[in-house]
DNA sequence: AGGTTATTGATAATGATTGTCAAATAGAGC
DNA sequence: GCTCTATTTGACAATCATTATCAATAACCT
């Protein structure tokens, strides 16, 4: 049976405290910072028991860190991030989850988890790289996109 | 400037010939198997390389690791992964990709990429394991999918 | 051909994450 | 309130992918 713990709780609330993405390491820095003698690995085996009941929301950083967002909704949802600013999107998406749910369905496939999230500009970074980028943005355009960099 | 060298021919050709994602390990564990006696070093510079000009895509496997897949191929499509054996089904997905060029568009998101591809136990890996995983297999029965693993 | 300099590769270093296991403790029952 | 026991914790070791180091190599310009 799960038994509550203060250093459930902590992590927690301070993970919905933060509001937004923060990874095991930051959240573990933030609760000593705070005070709490907590332990590392309580934080990642934590993180990982919310994110496993749907209280938290996990992604893969760009460069391979696990980030943690409290799941206040309790909706699965997806996201939509600058890949140059960071600034992130929610974005829900019921067909997609339908769409994910019957290929795995049509190909066998159990216990299904699918990845969708979409990279790109957002207006603000793309307004301030036009005037630089235009090598790089002749080479990316946006009719381009799919074939190159979509995934 | 830039240089050609068999160690970069090498990887490209053989990310082309793989056709779908691939880590870094796998990869040069591959060209070794082929008899290649190119470092890993070199295989991790050249695929962020051809990330970073384009000619190849990356994503976060859920486990964290960094894959990659060759992107000349003009087709674009999404895949289905088995998280056990490797095995993977190409699939396509003209739905997903309107869906995506859609929400990227109402949220002032230009040259948009996305990230899409499913994750799950093949049919036959999951035969092969339901003997010994039953509590694992009941705590993340199919229908537990969208909250546990999905991002 | 010769010289410059980017590239390579063996290995060490890094950094996130997970495994280990004895000690602490939450919660059930008395 | 007190005991008992299974769960949880935490310090530390182990693992794994990835990156840095740096001497040796090899591409490309002239």
């Amino acid at each position: 049976m799960k038994r509550n713990t203060w250093q459930r709780e902590s992590v927690r609330d301070s993970l919905a405290g933060i509001g937004g993405f923060i990874s095991a390491q930051a959240l573990h820095a933030a609760l000593r910072a705070g005070g709490s003698p907590i332990g590392l690995a309580t934080v990642y085996r934590t993180l990982a028991d919310l994110a496993a009941i749907g209280e938290a929301d996990s992604l893969q950083s760009p460069d391979g860190e696990a980030l943690y967002r409290a799941c206040s909704s309790g909706e699965h949802h997806h996201h939509l991030i600058c890949r140059h600013c960071g600034r992130t999107v929610e974005i829900g998406a019921a067909e997609v989850e339908s769409w994910a749910q019957r290929v795995a369905a049509e190909n066998g496939f159990v216990d299904a988890a699918h990845v969708v999230d979409i990279f790109g500009w957002c207006a603000q970074c793309a307004d301030e790289a036009s005037g630089v980028e235009d090598a790089s943005s002749a080479r990316r355009a946006p009719g381009a996109a799919d074939a190159t960099g979509a995934v």
